[in-house]
DNA sequence: GTGAAAGCGCTAACAG
DNA sequence: CTGTTAGCGCTTTCAC
C-alpha cells in the first residue's frame, strides 16, 4: 500500500513536510525552485497524499454522498437514476471529490448511515425521492450536513434545492389529448407522498377539475396493470391514461392491448421519464424526457457551492420535454413530432 | 459537525478511550458493566466514531471503489448497472462498508482515480467492462489493491473473478432458431476487445462455423440500426439476427420493420440482458437475463474476503436465462415461453 | 520564503 | 480486565 509518506518526498526533495505540503496545495507562497524539486520528488516516489491522513487534518473528507432507500428492484428499472448520477460525477470529478453509494433497507438504517456520513466519511449529501414533509430534511438539518434536495419540495428548508416544472409537461399533455377529442382521461401516479408525483398529480386535477379518474400507482408494473384493468372497467371507461412513469405505461398498454384495444385508437397512453425504448414501442410511447444528467450536474454544483460556504439556493433546471409519439396520435396522424421545450 | 470525540465520550463514562474503541469493537474482552456505561455514555452524546480518523489509524477505509470509464451516456442506457450496484450495497451494508463510485473520462484520469483510492480512500475495487488484456489488471496488481474482475477475464491473474457463462445462451437461441429453420443467422456484437462481447461473438462463431455474418458494433441504438441495414442489404440477408444487447436489437427491429419487414416471420430477432421493457415490446423481444444483482453480490463478497487477506478465487454465477418471446417465435408458435436455466 | 512542532480522533501495542 | 503511550500521515499555526 500507500508506504511512501509526505516525509519521504520531504526528504527526497531535501526540505520539510510543510513545503511538501503547501507546494502541492498553493496556500502559502513558494519559490518556482523548491515546488519544482516537490513535484520531481513526489512524481520519483509516485507519492500520492492519503486521502484518510488528509481527512483528518483538514476535517474534510472531499465526498458527498448519496443514500438511497429503495427496494433494489425499484433501482434496477429506475432510468432516471444512472442519468443522474452520471451527471453529478461529471462534476464531482473536476475536484476529486467522490461519490458515496449508500442503499438502505429501512428508516434505522437510514438515519445511521447519514450519522456515519457526518463523521469523517462526507462533506453532504443529495437527497433524492423527496416526500412530503420528509423526515430527512429536519434530520440532515440537525446534523448539520449541507444538503441538496432534488425535487420540488414544498416545506420551508435552508437547504439548496434543484426543482423542475412537473405540471407544465402533464397541462400539456392533457391539452393535446383534448385538442384530439379526449374528455375521459385518467391519471395513474406514482405513490402521492412523492413530492414529483403529487405535482403530477396535481396538475392532472387542475386541469381536469376533479381527481375522478385519478388512481395511485406505486410506479412498478403491477400496478400499473393493475390500475388499468380497474379504470377499463369503469361503465364509462376512460378514453385516454396519463401515467406517472414508463413502466407503468408500458404494462398498461400491454393489458389494453390483451383486451383487444387498439393503441391509439381506442385507449391514447403517455408516459414519464422517457427510457431509452420507449420511442421504439410499438406504437412508440409519449412520454417527458427530463435531462437527468443536467439535474445532478446542478445539484452537484450547488452542493460543492453550499459546502464551500454558500448561501443554499434554488436552482430551477427546466429541462422537460413532452415527445409526442404514437401511443397518443390521432389515428391519421403520421409521423411522432417533438414538442418544443415546455414553457 | 462531530464536535464529541472519543475522549468526551470516556471522560462521560469514566474510562479511558482505549475502553471506549475496545467496548464498540470487542477487540479485547471487556466486563459487561464498563461496556454498558461505555455504550450509554456514546448514546447519550450522541456520538459515532469519525470514520476518518479510524481509517488513518487502522490503515483501512472502510470503503471499495468501482471506476467506470464510460460515456455517461452509456451509462444512462445500461439496464446492468443499477441492478449489479445494488447487489454490491447489499453485501456491503452488512459491515458499514461503503461505496465509492468515480466516472472517468479517460486513461489518465483512471489512473490517477486508481492511485488516489489506493491511498486512504478505499480497501479494494471492483472491476468491470474487462477488456482482452486489460491494462487495470497489471496496473492494479502493481499498485496491491486488492481487486476482484467481473467477467470471463481469460489471462493468467491474481486477481478474483466473478464468472458467467455467455456462451451457452447464445448457443442455446441459435439451436433454438435452426430447430425452427433459419439458417442464414447473424450477429451483432458489442465492441469485440470487451471481454464478454468476445465470448457471445465466439460462440456464434463455433456454433456457425464461420463468421461471415458477425458484425461489430458498440452497444448504441445508432450502431445496431447502422449494422442490421448492411446486413439486410446483403444479396442474400440473414432470416435472424442474434444481438448483443437489447438496445441493439430495438433498434435493428425498428429498422427492419420501417423496410416492411415482419418480425419473427421475416427476420427473427434476439436480444442480450433482458431490459425490463423488453418483455413488454410487440413483438416481445427474446433475450437473457442475468441476475445483475447475483453478481454484484458474489462480487462484493468474494472483494470482502479478498481484502481480509483471503485466497483470490473465481466464482460462477451461473444466471443466464433466455426468455424466448415473439420475435423468435415461429410465425405459428402461440405464447412465449421461459427456457431452463442454462446448462 | 521555509522550518519546527502541535495536533486532527482514533487504534494498538505495552504494561499492570 | 483496564490504563498509558505512541503513533497513523497530513495540515497548520507559530517562529525564523
Amino acid at each position: 500500500m500507500s508506504r511512501t509518506t509526505i516525509a519521504d518526498v520531504a526528504r527526497e526533495a531535501g526540505v520539510t513536510k510543510a513545503t511538501v505540503s503547501h507546494a502541492l496545495s498553493g496556500n502559502r507562497p513558494i519559490s518556482e525552485e523548491t515546488r519544482a524539486k516537490v513535484l520531481a520528488a513526489a512524481e520519483k516516489l509516485n507519492w500520492v497524499p492519503s486521502q484518510s491522513a488528509r481527512a483528518l487534518a483538514t476535517r474534510r473528507a472531499n465526498a458527498v454522498a448519496v443514500v438511497l432507500a429503495r427496494d433494489p428492484e425499484v433501482i434496477a428499472n429506475d432510468s432516471f437514476f444512472p442519468a443522474f448520477i452520471a451527471g453529478v460525477e461529471s462534476v464531482l470529478s473536476e475536484t476529486e471529490t467522490a461519490l458515496i453509494l449508500q442503499v438502505v433497507p429501512d428508516r434505522e438504517a437510514e438515519e445511521r448511515a447519514y450519522r456515519a456520513l457526518t463523521h469523517g466519511r462526507a462533506d453532504g449529501a443529495l437527497l433524492l425521492d423527496l416526500r412530503d414533509d420528509d423526515w430527512r430534511v429536519p434530520f440532515l438539518d440537525d446534523l448539520g450536513l449541507p444538503t441538496v434536495l432534488v425535487g420540488a419540495y414544498e416545506q420551508p428548508t435552508a437547504f439548496s434545492c434543484v426543482r423542475t416544472d412537473d405540471a407544465a409537461p402533464v397541462r400539456e399533455i392533457i391539452g393535446h389529448l383534448r385538442a384530439a377529442g379526449h374528455e375521459r382521461i385518467a391519471h395513474v401516479s406514482g405513490p402521492l407522498d412523492y413530492v414529483h408525483s403529487r405535482a403530477r398529480a396535481d396538475a392532472y386535477i387542475a386541469t381536469m377539475g376533479d381527481d375522478a379518474l385519478l388512481r395511485e400507482g406505486d410506479f412498478t408494473a403491477a400496478s400499473g396493470r393493475a390500475l388499468t384493468e380497474e379504470l377499463l372497467a369503469l361503465p364509462q371507461r376512460p378514453t385516454a391514461i396519463v401515467y406517472s412513469n414508463d413502466t407503468m405505461a408500458i404494462a398498461g398498454l400491454s393489458f389494453a392491448r390483451s383486451q383487444s384495444l387498439v393503441i391509439p385508437d381506442d385507449l391514447a397512453i403517455s408516459g414519464f421519464d422517457d427510457d431509452h425504448l420507449s420511442a421504439h414501442l410499438s406504437p412508440a410511447l409519449t412520454s417527458v424526457s427530463s435531462d437527468p444528467a443536467a439535474r445532478g450536474r446542478a445539484a452537484a454544483r450547488l452542493l460543492r457551492a453550499d459546502i464551500l460556504g454558500a448561501h443554499p439556493r434554488t436552482e430551477i433546471v427546466d429541462c422537460n420535454v413532452v415527445h409526442f409519439r404514437e401511443s397518443t396520435a390521432a389515428p391519421s396522424t403520421a409521423s411522432p413530432t417533438v414538442s418544443r421545450r415546455t414553457p
